[in-house]
DNA sequence: TTAATCTCTATTGACTCTATAGAGATTACG
DNA sequence: CGTAATCTCTATAGAGTCAATAGAGATTAA
């Protein structure tokens, strides 16, 4: 199950890209926008900043601005900042490996060859998948952050 | 996150497969074979009972068999039996399917269309693996279902 | 200097996960 | 019948996570 808080980040996020880029947004007109609770909501577009998602301004007239273009922004960053990583077990993390602590045989592990297929397949499509995707925003966005 | 009684789950089917089908296996015996707490294994067989996955047999010289052929089991049925819908949201789960209690418009809600896409495709794989597969078990003892 | 804004850490209540406990129901068999 | 062996059911506990709130701290523009 994807959190409650990867959902307000998503749409955080969604609200972060229609908003002119001219300005930052301030959290609380995120939080208004979106019906995020305020307080939570700081603390994940927080992470999202460590994450290079987004970027902040500190002091009046600060707020927040989209880290990068949306179309260089994946669903699958976005799910593994707030979530953590997308695999079923942490032995078939390509973000996060792990083995698991009681696995006798990872190479022969008749669940992790199944839940490997599972894994690259949501992968795949959630990285092929970006916030300009979603949004129906033209991908002809300079590389930089947003000129004018 | 697959759960740990997941995978318990998992371990417990790969002893019962294996295992000459003329007796049926005891909770003991399963829970030594597959390094699994004993009344914690007692839990998850019986919820695998109540979806059909084994069957059990009371009193001396009980105990438990597969419900079906295990090619007749999949990885799906399982982890769905287990941890509850494949789905990261309730509103993509086929066999689940709930509003999110916030949604505003759900035909239009973007994070909705992608991860439509990725439990059709985690439900594909999921399902077409069954026990037999993952063990490499002959089509040989059908019950009832034909082989291709 | 001040007001406005983001930043950081702690805390809380509800819930879930893993595991354990023990009494109850059923069965085979002498 | 009586008994031992087995599955069945429900309760409980401790640790951890999730969602949300709180408040003091740091930074900035004017």
């Amino acid at each position: 199950m994807l959190s409650k808080k990867s959902r307000y980040a998503f749409r955080a996020l969604f609200a972060l890209a229609i908003h002119p880029p001219s300005a930052p947004m301030m959290i609380a007109d995120i939080a208004e926008e979106a019906s995020i609770p305020r307080k939570f909501l700081e603390q994940i577009l927080l992470d999202l900043k460590r994450a290079g998602i987004v970027a902040s301004h500190r002091g009046k007239f600060g707020g927040y601005t989209l880290g990068r273009s949306p179309a260089d922004i994946s669903f699958a960053e976005i799910i593994r900042t707030i979530d953590g990583p997308l695999a079923l077990t942490p032995c078939v993390s390509a973000t996060a490996y792990r083995r698991c602590d009681d696995c006798v045989n990872e190479k022969t592990c008749a669940i992790r060859k199944v839940l490997l297929v599972v894994r690259n397949a949501t992968a795949d499509i959630l990285e092929s998948h970006s916030l300009a995707d979603a949004l129906g925003l033209k991908p002809g966005k300079p590389r930089r952050q947003a000129s004018r």
